[in-house]
DNA sequence: ATCAGCATGTAAGGCGTTACATGATTCA
DNA sequence: TGAATCATGTAACGCCTTACATGCTGAT
């Protein structure tokens, strides 16, 4: 029924510090953002049209040559929007852990099979703490822009969390080895 | 494309335990599952339907007097589906967080509008963080049953996550209190 | 010349939520 | 008697993913 689709409000954010394309958004999105928010194409340029329709962003033309090239900006409603949107206290916030689910029910499979499940795991966290941890320490030098300090306790954020998650993943390894238990 | 409707892989893994009801199922859900895996009505009754017609599980009809109850039970091909899922390597893990979302974008409404936005996550973490702790101290006292020490590393998964996410949130504000920044 | 990357979109299908519809039983 | 809980489902709708379709540009 609401009004839920919560790209809009990306797509928003995003043009509320520059103009761009769609390409361009789905770029931005893939970077740090993805951590917590996905988005495709076949999600961005239908949510870009209806948004154009309801007068929260324009588009402007910027094709160069035979290159189709169409930037959008934020407009004073879009930015209304935006901003009502961040006022809203109540936030809806959803971890969808296949892995947790497999641990939930390893006891169909047995130890090792859940240790395994919990090592590819880990080494998904590694290599996404170590991206996060650049981002962080870029950020860190350049905290002095206000913008950069919302980008860097975002990164944080993940930081900590991805951190407890090995804390966590050698704990679990440990118990599931032992024969104690 | 590909078969991807986990909630089939929640239902034959609360059936590989015990034989249970659409409603049963739900209210297991409900529990310690549903900080990292959601369902419905509309999502679990079609599911077992469906798995029904593909042989994973079998109904047998236990109502009583003019009250209709189905309870479900895992079959050899269920329990065979179940653990081909186990064994899979890749798993989707997939963090949806609007509060994140709204850290990112907090430029456009100043501190004291994300303040508040991370209080308002802080007390949803700081409750939902004691119930993982109730889970926690009832299951490890039952450690010594092989099936607990799955919910329990479930349990401590979330309990390690949450008390990291109250670590950062105390660091966000004190970051966006500050003057120095 | 070819390939990676830039750039815009549509179509089909799957999954899930919400609301609705219906009725029985238990307990205060 | 009325409310809460047990119990099963359907329908509408929304959102997203994946795959497809198309074409330009710049670098090797």
């Amino acid at each position: 029924m609401a009004r839920e689709r919560k790209i809009d409000m990306v797509i928003l954010g995003l043009l509320s510090h520059e103009e761009l394309t769609g390409y361009d958004i789905k770029k931005r999105i893939d970077g740090a953002i993805s951590f917590f928010w996905k988005g495709s194409f076949g999600n961005i340029y239908p949510a870009l049209k209806d948004m154009e329709g309801s007068g929260l962003i324009e588009r402007h033309d910027t094709s160069v040559g035979g290159r189709e090239k169409i930037a959008y900006c934020i407009t004073e409603s879009g930015r209304n929007t935006l901003t009502e949107w961040l006022n809203e206290e109540q936030a809806n916030n959803e971890l969808r852990y296949e892995t947790l689910l497999k641990l939930f029910f390893g006891g169909v499979c047995g130890r090792d099979v859940t240790v395994r499940n919990i090592e590819v795991f880990e080494e998904q966290v590694e290599k996404d703490l170590k991206l996060l941890k650049m981002y962080c320490d870029n950020l860190e030098k350049a905290i002095d822009k206000e913008d950069h300090m919302y980008f860097y306790l975002t990164a944080s954020f993940g930081v900590e969390s991805y951190e407890a998650y090995l804390k966590w993943c050698k704990k679990a390894k440990k118990m599931l080895r032992s024969n104690d238990i």
